[in-house]
DNA sequence: TTGACATTGAAACAATTGTTTGATACAAAC
DNA sequence: GTTTGTATCAAACAATTGTTTCAATGTCAA
């Protein structure tokens, strides 16, 4: 095995582990001890290979996050009907799919969520990349196909209000897992995440008032 | 002024900035030299009033967020149409509207639900008391009230789904805001408040499909 | 006024944090 | 085989953390 290999097998390692404890605990909570322990490398490794602490959580969302909502839009892309002109159902459809059941696995998709909805709740330097570089353009993609999908018109805000009620669902049943058991009583098992991919869908179409 | 007051005044101040700063950062992120700072008083006098970090934190919950919450709830039952009886409209406008512009005042509503959203998604043993005092109980009465105002009968499942639909709005647009702003490019002014309370009521109705 | 008690204050404590250092191992280039 | 450069390692670093200590202060009861 090569020098070069062993070098980015440490960094990747060190990428996968540290993705999966900021997303479990938050940055500040995660030490660089804990990282490198659940990488298997040593305590220096992360100022080696990224600089400090703070590089590696940008890296993070750099090399694993987008990536992967690169991947779920372009699941949704496909999923869609036809390229131009869809309806309001099949939009919706689509894009809870993507990222309900879409590209990702159930711990990856937990991994996605929770990493996000800390930035949303505390939102660092991080959030800026993801704004401009994906958040923004696929909201203004989706109101454009929404815009000329919804029979009636509705104004720019009224879309925007829908498509955040939406995203609203997906991101809530997805983060807020330990509190729903707790309160509910009801656990996550695969049954249970069918019948919240069917509810979410059918909620939020009900919801754009375009159902009937 | 009394010994006692004073004493009390130390302790309120101490409760009040510390639910400010844990909403605002995370119990981690905030240092009790913070907290004694904003409170203008002594590095040690939350280990002498508190104990400890931790017990502070518990106590913001008990003496500041379940309080609160019971007000909120007051405002919910008291803006019902009727005791027993109402219509699911009735009932999701005085939900929502009781969480949205009730009681609370708008800084205070967003420090109640930027400090549950953190409890939600890592939860401590503040969320044990939260869950068995106030949540399962309220989610109880929400599903009875709807079971009999439903006109088809929905399954208990169903119910709960929608509840946590619900509720998942009422939170997500309180605890992104800074992320919705940025993304949408629309500030949070008294016009988009009271845009998004209208909209999170019809969305909701709608959603639960009972306001053909 | 005196003594007991509760609160505040400044300083120090031990533990943990992210980061840096210099030695070591090792593969590729000459 | 020597040199060069990169990656890993143990150890130490400086800074910050929550907590403790003990003297000082002020209040109320006797």
């Amino acid at each position: 095995m090569g020098k070069k290999d062993k070098m980015d097998m440490t960094k990747e390692r060190l990428l996968d582990e540290a993705e999966a404890l900021f997303a479990q605990k938050g940055f500040d909570v995660v030490t660089v001890r804990e990282i490198t322990a659940a990488a298997g490398c040593n305590l220096a490794s992360i100022n080696y290979h990224f600089g400090n602490k703070q590089n590696l959580y940008i890296e993070v969302f750099r090399s694993r996050w987008l990536p992967r909502v690169r991947r779920i839009h372009e699941f949704f892309t496909n999923s869609l009907p036809s390229q131009n002109s869809c309806s309001p159902a099949a939009i919706v459809q689509a894009l809870a799919r993507a990222f309900l059941e879409g590209p990702l696995s159930d711990e990856e998709r937990q991994r996605h969520f929770r990493l996000i909805v800390k930035e949303i709740a505390n939102p660092t330097t991080a959030f800026d990349h993801v704004v401009t570089e994906v958040m923004r353009p696929f909201f203004k993609e989706l109101t454009g196909m929404l815009r000329s999908a919804m029979p009636d018109d509705q104004g720019e805000e009224q879309l925007m209000l829908n498509i955040l009620s939406i995203f609203a669902m997906v991101l809530h049943f997805n983060f807020a897992r330990a509190a729903i058991t707790r309160i509910t009583g009801r656990e996550y098992d695969t049954d249970f995440k069918a019948r919240l991919v069917d509810h979410i869908i059918k909620f939020s179409l009900e919801g754009l008032g375009t159902s009937k």
